[in-house]
DNA sequence: TAATATTTTGACCAACTGGTAAAAGTAAGG
DNA sequence: CCTTACTTTTACCAGTTGGTCAAAATATTA
């Protein structure tokens, strides 16, 4: 399989890329439809299978790419570094995702919340393998005396939880809050939290 | 519309919605069939809508049930309690529904994520209302020095979110912890989370 | 038990679903 | 400009979808 050849396959790939995401962020998998992602696209259905097998392959595409995406930034994590640091600025890059690309944050909710069922692999291979080393590296930071003592999974969890809520959730934020950006004062109110919970 | 009238109209009553909540919370609205929900309960597709007007109506009871299950607790917050311990109950509150209740939770995360369509009167409304009358209690508790100074919002969100993660993330928790209850350590993580945050 | 009311089903439908085949249209190189 | 390779469309298909309808089965009541 060669990777990109003509500058109109470039195009239209990434146009039908970009059409999923957004259909199938919204309705999930079974939920979306190819005839949605045409329109979304502004192409025609069997051109689109052109491009891509099927709405299947589609969908792995996106997933794909998406979890590359996301275990990056915890890889990154420096175990030589300034702990609440170095586990603020993932915190922020995280809120920072959910900012500026809150699609992507839910296609990767819908697929987990619907059981996972394309990627429970990568879930309990890599996912699970990335979060381990981070949680050695936090019980490492705890034990020489550098954080409080704290569940370092339940710790990971809850800067997932409250990071992703906020595109995730946003049309719930923004019934609250009203319509702008929030994403100052969540930055500043879960930077707080994460320094008062990390602080000796 | 009577509410209920025979034994037999209970039991398919509750049959469909107890199928309904399994289907819907798993596939999203859009994703889910008629036919899928007719297996669950046992029953055929036109006796269901014998009792249920349309697979939209199932849904929309589903959710109405939900919402007003959603909002009690918040509304019995009481302003003249111990406010660490009013909100530390609340937050047991909502983690011990999202370990005895996952599919309720993925039911509104679904509808949530997928901006919320039928229910977006009800979140600028009663929601937000009570949300906005909760602000104010911490607010009052904060300026009387019970607790900190917090932004009550994003703390009502990140209670939100850490609690409703155990529930709607519980695929990602299962794969990153293995299989198992990781209640007592997520209840007793987020205790100390709170009042970490909230004890001046 | 007979008459009535409720419940359940089988057969069906139009619209939509993911996907295919072949032909028509378009771009690029010689 | 003409051949070749790539791109797009039109027409189509079998399976699924939410939903209907009238008849059959069952429960309830007189």
């Amino acid at each position: 399989m060669s990777k990109f050849e003509t500058r109109i396959q470039k195009k239209n790939h990434s146009a039908i890329m970009l059409a999923g995401l957004k259909i199938f962020s919204q309705f999930g998998f079974r939920g979306s439809t190819l005839d949605q992602i045409a329109a979304e696209s502004g192409m025609s259905k069997p051109n689109i299978l052109y491009y891509f097998q099927s709405k299947d392959a589609i969908y792995e595409a996106l997933l794909a790419q998406l979890l590359t995406d996301w275990l990056k930034p915890v890889r990154d994590i420096n175990p030589d570094g300034d702990p609440i640091e170095e586990l603020l600025t993932y915190a922020k890059h995280k809120i920072m995702m959910s900012h500026l690309y809150p699609r992507e944050s839910r296609l990767y909710a819908n697929e987990i919340i619907q059981g996972a069922p394309r990627i429970g692999g990568v879930l309990k291979g890599e996912l699970r393998e990335v979060v381990t080393t981070l949680v050695k590296i936090i019980n490492a930071w705890s034990d020489a005396g550098l954080i409080r003592a704290v569940n370092a999974h339940h710790l990971i969890f809850s800067i997932w939880a409250t990071t992703q809520h906020y595109a995730d959730f946003d049309v719930q934020v923004q019934a609250v809050l009203g319509k702008g950006d929030h994403f100052p004062d969540a930055e500043q109110y879960l930077e707080d939290m994460l320094r008062r919970i990390l602080t000796v």
